[in-house]
DNA sequence: TTAATTTAGTTCGATATCGTACTATCGGAG
DNA sequence: CTCCGATAGTACGATATCGAACTAAATTAA
């Protein structure tokens, strides 16, 4: 293949997760209260993920959005009570955010609602192309994330 | 593989895409002037490959976007004198946006400077990652789109 | 032909995002 | 201990996003 093709390859390829970033966004939005976004509902999951919570920097870094969006999300997150807020005692200058029950609780039905909506797409598609293309990704967002510095 | 393990496979998969679409946004924006997003930029990508142009509302069907938003990002794109919008002379509710020459050297001149940027990444990585996921993402894509309505 | 329905796009208002500049705290060098 | 550069988070302001309600044009029905 010429490299001029490769090149178009990696755009499309771009151009395709942008669209599907877009499409999933907006179904799982569907589900959530008000004006809460998909970015927020992932960053609950983290969470719910670890009870020992985690930093908003830790955050920020693991969703690659900056400091001052988390800052306004977890606020948001926080007026819901799904998640608290409390100084590191370790740190004064941080903080770390945990799940509340509330928001474990939360995240399990719109996780529920949301595998419902998707159990057509998963009959139609099957696993596949989810399976075999996850190590792909995992491959290429290191490899970004990496370079990122 | 147990059907629940599946089901968490599904959810990384749609993880990683968030995380990588905001990786190279983010990394594409730091090349646009001002506010300009990544896709707004996608958007003149898709006009100038289509000298006839495009309404609307097809833009916001290819991009998945509310018409409302829409609005402001081809209003956007008009005011940096990239794109020109008619009303369609077929259709006087509708209109017609077409990329400008400048918008089309635009275009040319920041994807020039974005491959410059990705090449690290591609010679670590070679082409293979994103050759063999795109059918399953344009796969999933479509029926993602497919299922919306 | 006229009236009702549908469709394309916009206006408006609420909220999300994020860059810049700031404050508070930490931790190392002397 | 004291200074100073680095680090965590926030305040603020500009702009992007997008749902609801609207206007105008096209299409369908009667």
């Amino acid at each position: 293949m010429k490299p001029e093709d490769e090149t178009n390859e990696v755009y499309r390829f771009f151009t395709e997760v942008g669209i599907i970033n877009q499409l999933i966004s907006t179904k799982l939005e569907t589900f959530l209260p008000g004006r809460m976004t998909a970015t927020q509902f992932g960053i609950l999951g983290h969470l719910v993920r670890r009870p020992d919570g985690e930093t908003p920097l830790q955050l920020s870094n693991a969703f690659q959005v900056p400091k001052t969006s988390m800052t306004h999300m977890l606020a948001s997150l926080e007026n819901h009570a799904l998640i608290t807020l409390e100084t590191n005692p370790n740190d004064k200058r941080s903080k770390i955010a945990r799940s509340t029950p509330q928001g474990t609780e939360f995240l399990r039905v719109c996780t529920e609602q949301m595998s419902e909506a998707l159990y057509p797409l998963l009959s139609e598609l099957g696993s596949d192309p989810f399976h075999s293309s996850l190590p792909n990704l995992m491959l290429i967002r290191e490899a970004l994330d990496q370079e990122r510095d």
